[in-house]
DNA sequence: GTTAAGGCATTTTTT
DNA sequence: ATGCCTTAAC
């Protein structure tokens, strides 16, 4: 067994994973097998050093990474069952154990039993919420300012009283507002994502017992991703290791790139500090990308000044150049990416799914898709949005709450008048004051206000039959199965119908998810005894995103954000975009920092290349509705020319200057983008965005150049027979 | 209670 | 350009 364990690692590898039980920091490298060491350091200190699963806490940022965690888990030790079953093992995500923790001692974490999760938009609402009730103005003190504010506080593991406001009237308004959202919340049994976390580290800071019950449970912790841990998840951790436990922490300083939202890579060094004494393992064999695509990744990672260092090498060939092509605009970049794409999976006989487009901002899809959905290539968009944000989906999540826990106002507002049942704002608003006179529920307000006859007839009728469909509903799931809960629900509330009327795909395309939730529910599998399936499928929904549906069998070329590529890799990838404003983005400019993590994101996304990297940058980019001229990104310039090809024929590129008129918009530079010497001689007297005449063809503009010499094409947009590639030296092309 | 019209912002995302 | 949200009019 334990062969099996220690076989094929390399030496790094060996040794984080045999050491003996230390802390220690693992700075893996991109593609340096991370996961690997992860769960066969795992193994090892089950079937070597005696630890049982049941001691072994794994801790994830996302769900995908613990369940494959899991599973690679069971891949190798296993999946029998007993008492060292790997399943007693707690896997999962900072969320998702301190949600289990607080299920586990609702009591001394001051919560009700059926607490409800926040997702952020409920949050948004409730925050709305709070604003009127203090009588904000919303315009001075932006609502997303203070979600972005609470959340902030919370990560850094404060509440409202440790903020001291002094005479900052900013830091005193949403200290009230954090204030009086935290009543919201206690009043609704609410606890929203960052709240988890530090109300799980307060949990245990307050009840020294249950603490030393998990500390003496927990006798080895791993955290996957550390360079990504904010504040409360460091505090959380430390608090839990105690100075019984040790951890091991696997982490990359060069792929920290969600520091904008609270993460710290200082958690490291401190690390360090906290746990000393800690062995420090660097894994820097690449096991993915070729020589080229590292010596790229690194040139530019080099730029960064505060790394803890570390350069990745690989046994593999130097394998092929990088491509580098210069884009018109993003129809052109996007077109030459899917001609790229047929080509390179003809050639290597791959399938669409091995490439994937990376790309800084979701906004660049756009003129991907239509050139995917033009030429009839498959795509698949990661990203955008989930499953249970949708908001069909969330009106009928809403009605399972309310089953749930009838006092969970955001459920309550959500649905009171959805669909539309003739409560309108005045009335609910009556409502909400009710609530807040009382310090009670608006269900209970509600139905306080109907026996005190406050309402008008026609209101009272409406509120009526809304409270009675809620007791309806609620009377009729008992004994129903899960699914038939969620599809009576729906029907019943009236959702479906609603939905159903509504014009056009949109409402058949949320029927068709309305359906997707039934089914969701129909394969949902509960894990504890302890609750109501319907209640832990609502909580499940609230940490689940529910992705990873069934397109991902699908053979569709890959597209995504660069920060939701990390973690994962393909044969050939396309960084689209490689513009400066645009990555780095032009908001990460002015701070020294931002713009670091900005190197970093793009370290990440040359590493995602296995084969094949091609870099692409538009001249001209069509952006909030206006033409943009931007120069390459500065991140290409640092990656050293002898691993870059570029695609387009050099030329000079002159175009008219005839800005604002002309669609083609105006030459900014001449030559490569890189400055090299340019050729002109292949393309006399022609330039992008020039009118020319063909006798066959008719009247165009050239939009592309390509080749050398007697090869030499170019790509001739015409007026009336559309876009076509002519070679120059049969084409007799006259210029207009 | 529904729809039309204007204002406004528009990096990145998990839980 | 586009979408999202608030506000004003039907």
């Amino acid at each position: 067994m334990q062969t099996t364990i220690l076989n094929n690692l390399n030496e790094a590898q060996l040794q984080a994973v045999s050491s003996e039980p230390e802390n220690q920091l693992v700075l893996a490298g991109a593609g340096s097998g991370k996961t690997r060491v992860l769960v066969h350091r795992i193994a090892f200190l089950i079937q070597a050093h005696g630890y049982s699963p049941h001691q072994i806490l794994a801790v994830t940022f996302t769900n995908k990474a613990a369940k494959e965690m899991r599973e690679r888990l069971s891949g190798l030790m296993g999946d029998y069952d007993g008492p060292f079953s790997a399943r007693s093992m707690w896997v999962g995500t900072f969320h998702g154990i301190a949600h289990r923790l607080l299920k586990a001692h609702w009591q001394e974490a001051g919560l009700p039993q059926n607490f409800q999760i926040l997702d952020t938009d409920d949050q948004l609402r409730l925050i709305k919420r709070v604003y009127q009730a203090l009588n904000l103005d919303d315009s001075r003190w932006p609502v997303k300012q203070a979600q972005w504010f609470i959340g902030g506080q919370k990560d850094e593991g404060l509440r409202p009283q440790h903020i001291v406001e002094g005479r900052d009237p900013f830091l005193a308004t949403m200290k009230s507002v954090y204030q009086a959202y935290e009543e919201a919340c206690e009043r609704g049994g609410l606890v929203d994502f960052a709240e988890l976390l530090l109300r799980s580290h307060e949990l245990w800071l307050k009840n020294p017992d249950l603490l030393r019950h998990y500390q003496q449970r927990f006798r080895y912790l791993l955290v996957d991703e550390f360079q990504d841990t904010n504040a409360v998840q460091y505090a959380w951790l430390r608090v839990l290791a105690g100075n019984v436990s040790h951890i091991t922490a696997v982490g990359d300083d060069d792929q920290s790139i969600y520091g904008w939202r609270g993460a710290k890579i200082e958690n490291i060094q401190q690390f360090e500090h906290d746990f000393s004494p800690v062995a420090v393992t660097r894994l820097e064999q690449n096991y993915r990308s070729s020589a080229n695509i590292l010596s790229a990744a690194n040139a530019v990672i080099q730029h960064n000044a505060e790394r803890l260092g570390k350069s990745l090498w690989t046994d593999d060939g130097d394998g092929e150049l990088i491509d580098l092509y210069t884009a018109f605009n993003e129809q052109d970049e996007a077109r030459y990416i899917v001609e790229r794409i047929k080509a390179f999976t003809e050639e290597h006989k791959l399938n669409n799914r091995d490439c994937a487009i990376l790309y800084r901002s979701n906004a660049q899809s756009r003129a991907l898709e239509e050139a995917f959905i033009r030429e009839g290539l498959p795509y698949r968009i990661y990203g955008g949005q989930r499953f249970y944000e949708r908001l069909e989906i969330k009106n009928a999540l809403a009605y399972l709450r309310l089953l749930v826990n009838r006092f969970d106002d955001a459920a309550f507002e959500r649905v009171i008048n959805t669909p539309t049942r003739g409560i309108g704002a005045k009335t609910i608003e009556t409502v909400r004051l009710f609530a807040r006179e009382q310090g009670c529920s608006m269900f209970e307000a509600l139905q306080g206000a109907i026996s005190h006859q406050v309402f008008s007839a026609r209101a009272t009728n409406a509120l009526k039959s809304f409270v009675e469909l809620i007791d309806t509903l609620k009377d009729s799931i008992d004994g129903l199965a899960l699914e038939e809960v969620a599809e009576r629900v729906i029907r019943q509330s009236g959702l479906l119908d609603y939905h159903q009327k509504e014009k056009g795909e949109k409402g058949q395309a949320r029927v068709e998810n309305l359906q997707e939730l039934v089914n969701a529910c129909r394969v949902f599998d509960p894990q504890d005894e302890g609750l109501s399936p319907l209640q832990e499928f609502v909580d499940n929904a609230a940490l689940d995103a529910g992705d990873a549906q069934a397109d991902e069998f699908d053979d569709a070329v890959q597209m995504m954000t660069l920060h939701s590529a990390k973690g994962l890799e393909f044969p050939l990838v396309f960084l689209a975009g490689m513009e400066e404003g645009l990555f780095p983005h032009k908001m990460s400019l002015d701070e020294h920092g931002r713009l670091e993590e900005e190197r970093r994101l793009c370290y990440v996304g040359i590493t995602r290349a296995m084969k094949k990297l091609v870099i692409c940058f538009a001249e001209s980019r069509r952006m909030h509705g206006n033409e943009n001229f931007n120069s390459l990104s500065r991140f290409v310039r640092e990656i050293p020319q002898d691993l870059l090809q570029e695609v387009r024929i050099k030329s000079t590129i002159t175009r008219p200057a005839s800005y604002g008129s002309s669609r083609h918009g105006a030459a900014r530079y001449s030559g490569s983008p890189l400055g090299s010497q340019s050729n002109v001689e292949d393309y006399p007297g022609l330039c992008l965005g020039q009118q020319v005449r063909h006798k066959v063809f008719g009247e165009g503009t050239i939009v592309q150049f390509e080749g050398q010499g007697g090869s030499a094409r170019v790509q001739v947009n015409f007026d009336s027979e559309g876009s076509k590639w002519l070679v120059l030296q049969y084409a007799k092309l006259q210029a207009l």
